[in-house]
DNA sequence: CTTCATGCAAACCCTTTGCACGTCG
DNA sequence: CGACGTGCAAAGGGTTTGCATGAAG
């Protein structure tokens, strides 16, 4: 996961202007443990100053996805939820109960999707690999409950 | 991919009733060869008799994502699309280019995702994989036009 | 006949757009 | 100063809901 410098650079890098917003909102990133929906990063970011309208905010996401300091994930339910980006190819694990995600680096999967997309005839391909089950902690809490 | 007497089976099984509206999607449904949109599926519907509310075509979406007739696959794009059913635990890969979506039968990643589950300690997993690419037959038509 | 399904139109919700204004570099 | 970014409010578009009507079993 990305620091507030590592996000700030990339920013830099492509060029983008520094504005008092999306350096709010980078700070708001920090923040978040899991994952957010927009709407959670309006609130938290409309908490501190400068306010951030909705437009912005919106483009701020899009920005923010194209250079990775965001990811967006689709949920079993249907939600888009962003989390904070981190370096390389990989993948998540989410929990259903709580929306705690974390990374799986080093794609497990290579060898097993090189054969599939060799036998299918398919080229220029991405993948996309979500898991989403319960994590420990909150089955001990599940459990304590029933 | 189910046929239209195992898609009219899951149904009547389910105990669900078998109204004009329902018949004539699931014909409707045999006539698609890849994937499709909501509204793909709507506007086919209503070339036929009965025409068909929105909003019962939408429940008629759910319910047949609930029973295993439609799957649901999310796009690199961000759209929402479906495809006909099948038997079983598999994955997609997908046509970028003409939305052909191939079924990969029994899932070459089930070693490797146990692993990843055990190692989070995560349980009641389910996990999403979806390859999207360029297939072989628009490979060579891109190529011819480059 | 009773329950479940349909159709319409309006409501909804999240996201995007147009445009005038502000500000980073 | 010029290009890029912001804010507002309104539009957009796909999906869902409320409610009266209709049909399946």
């Amino acid at each position: 996961m990305y620091t507030y410098q590592e996000m700030l650079s990339i920013l830099n890098n492509g060029g983008y202007r520094l504005t008092d917003q999306r350096l709010s909102l980078l700070q708001v990133l920090e923040t978040f443990g899991g994952s957010f929906s927009a709407l959670d990063f309006e609130k938290k970011a409309n908490e501190m100053e400068p306010s951030i309208g909705r437009a912005t905010l919106f483009r701020a996401i899009d920005l923010f996805l194209e250079q990775g300091i965001l990811e967006k994930i689709h949920r079993e339910n249907g939600d888009d939820v962003y989390i904070v980006g981190s370096k390389g190819h990989h993948h998540h694990i989410i929990c259903r109960d709580c929306g705690e995600i974390r990374d799986i680096d080093a794609c497990p999967f290579e060898k097993e999707l090189e054969e599939v997309i060799q036998r299918e005839g398919f080229s220029s391909t991405i993948h996309r690999i979500e898991i989403e089950g319960i994590c420990e902690s909150c089955r001990k809490k599940g459990e304590g409950k029933n």
